[in-house]
DNA sequence: GCCGTTTTCGGCCCGACTGTTTTCAGTCG
């Protein structure tokens, strides 16, 4: 964890702290928010204060950060280690049981001396907590349910996981008799790497019912919510285990307003709303109000236009400028999934794919791909069958011929090498300068210092057959940390030696991750999306890879693999 | 605790659902 990440952290908790101590809620979210814009920031913190620019991070004023110096001179912020003696880590962790929030918690830390789960459980089944006003049976028993949750809890479900148990849903929803229109909305809409939970939006002549159908679905194991406009539950093993399906239902009038609200995020909301207030207008869930006057709210196209803004795409709704953009009009064009021609980062049974050449490219050209790299694993990488130099030429062989048989798509004889501990490739320069695509990554010894790794993959960067950097920094989301890389020095060399950087669209990685592509498209670095495909359905994560990408501000302009055959070629020829 | 082309003080997004509140508080998103 960097500075960055660990202040964040101690906010987050102070945060937690206070709620739980009922303090100003103000005071509370103004924590919350300095901590989200901390980890956010995208530079270190340390810098940034050493310019004494602290307070331009938007969020921290003269208090907060007078803490974050503090932290940064004496690794400890005071007020945290006061506060921690009063509140234990232990119960502010319990704010994520569903149904037991700040008001109930502190009544139980200060009434009953809760401090653990242990201890919430033993109150709970004791006779003490029912002298509790708004603490009846009911109460309880929502409490409890919400601790067997907790307890069975997993991270953040995955983008690629949850995208398509949103599609199975949305069907279902669209079989019931009156209802239309129905689309994903939430974090998921906006394409985020995780999410907490899949939220739908659907329009209905008879509201009521439509939510009595969804909260009856096959799939449903709990439900949490049940009222004539909204729905909420709790999947069983059909699905994704444990996953909360949230429905809203609305009619005709209000669709854009409630797509727009239930898009989120909070932060963008917050934002679009105070622009509202300054413009004399009221903005919820149903529409665009000038006193009682509605001027807006079935598409969300008029709900932007009603305050003066353009359409903001989904993926910028994080408030990370885009309300900015907006108002200067210089939001960016995204790249859409019909500019990409073609995949630069695939694997066939040659090493650990489970489809033949002739089969990923086939696939490839029904997608509509005019191009097509197969990119198997170099020896280094034994578990997954990297190929020998033997091997390497007999593919080339099959590869050439499969290229000559299948008409309307080219397919590129490429390799993803292996990026060796001591900077090396795992193949020749002689036999790398063969291949049409090399992409380099790293696949082993991930434990190294900032400064070993860096220069590692710089190594890499310079050698002048290589084309792209493969998933830059080795994440697998909720699973493995990223290895320590300093992104900025990689996109400096990436930038000072003309090579691309991935973003590599497989779900576990999206790798640059949003925040990091920024980065490298401001800096005016290319960037290649692909999937690192293992089997022809796995082709179709491009859309993640894309909605990544998106996420990252990123243009077709920045994507070489937008590029036609010939364009690409001599692109990836520079480097011959 | 932050923030300011209406404010350096007084605001800080807004509504649905639930429970036990007979008019509203807590929780959630």
């Amino acid at each position: 964890m960097n500075k960055n990440q660990e202040i964040a952290l101690i906010f987050e908790r102070i945060s937690n702290m206070l709620s739980v101590l009922d303090e100003n809620p103000f005071k509370i979210r103004a924590y919350k928010k300095a901590a989200l814009n901390i980890s956010e920031l995208g530079e270190d913190i340390v810098e940034r204060a050493e310019q004494d620019g602290l307070t331009s991070i938007p969020g921290v004023g003269k208090d907060l950060a007078a803490k974050v110096k503090e932290y940064i001179d004496t690794g400890k912020i005071t007020e945290y280690e006061k506060l921690s003696k009063t509140v234990p880590l232990e119960l502010i962790e319990l704010l994520r049981i569903q149904g037991l929030g700040p008001k109930t918690l502190s009544l139980l830390f200060k009434e009953l001396k809760v401090r653990s789960l242990s201890d919430l459980e033993k109150v709970l089944d004791g006779d003490e907590i029912l002298e509790f006003r708004g603490l009846a049976e009911k109460k309880i028993k929502d409490i409890k349910k919400g601790i067997s949750i907790f307890k069975e809890s997993k991270e953040r479900t995955l983008l690629g996981v949850a995208l398509p148990i949103s599609e199975l849903i949305i069907n279902a929803i669209e079989n019931i008799p009156g209802t239309e229109g129905t689309v994903v909305a939430g974090s998921l809409r906006r394409f985020r790497e995780t999410v907490r939970d899949i939220d739908i939006l659907t329009m209905s002549d008879n509201t009521e019912e439509t939510v009595k159908e969804f909260t009856q679905m096959p799939f449903v194991k709990d439900v949490l919510a049940s009222g004539s406009t909204k729905g909420s539950v709790i999947a069983g093993d059909s699905l994704n285990a444990g996953i909360q399906v949230d429905l809203r239902v609305v009619g005709p009038e209000s669709y854009g307003a409630a797509l727009q609200y239930f898009s989120g995020s909070k932060a963008h909301n917050v934002r679009v709303r105070s622009l509202a207030t300054k413009k004399g207008l009221k903005i919820n869930e149903y529409g665009v109000y000038k006193g009682d006057k509605k001027v807006a709210g079935e598409t969300e196209h008029e709900v932007y236009e009603s305050l003066g803004l353009p359409f903001i795409p989904p993926e910028l709704r994080e408030d990370r400028g885009e309300i900015e953009a907006a108002l200067e009009n210089t939001l960016p064009d995204l790249i859409e999934l019909s500019d990409i021609k073609g995949d630069l980062h695939t694997h066939t049974t040659w090493s650990d794919g489970k489809a033949t050449i002739k089969e990923m490219a086939e696939s490839a050209k029904k997608l509509g791909y005019s191009y097509i790299a197969i990119t198997d694993h170099s020896p280094s990488s034994v578990i997954a069958n990297g190929l020998s130099l033997k091997r390497l030429a007999l593919k080339k062989k099959e590869l050439e011929e499969a290229d000559k048989k299948i008409k309307g798509i080219k397919i590129l004889m490429g390799t993803e090498v292996d990026i060796k501990p001591d900077g090396t490739l795992d193949y020749p320069d002689k036999v790398l300068k063969e291949l049409d695509v090399v992409i380099a990554s790293v696949h082993s010894g991930f434990k190294m210092d900032i400064e070993t790794m860096t220069e590692r993959i710089l190594s890499a960067v310079r050698n002048p057959y290589v084309h792209a950097i493969g998933h830059p920094t080795g994440r697998l989301i909720n699973e493995r940390d990223p290895y320590e890389v300093d992104i900025d020095r990689l996109i400096e060399a990436a930038l000072e030696h003309g090579k691309a950087l991935e973003v590599n669209g497989s779900y576990p990685r999206l790798d640059l991750k949003d925040l990091h592509v920024r980065k490298a498209v401001e800096a005016g670095v290319k960037i290649i999306i692909s999937t690192d495909a293992h089997r022809t359905e796995q082709l179709l994560q491009m859309k993640l890879g894309v909605g990544t990408a998106r996420r990252g501000w990123v243009e077709k302009d920045s994507v070489l693999n937008t590029l036609e055959t010939k364009e690409l070629l001599e692109w990836l020829s520079m480097y011959r």
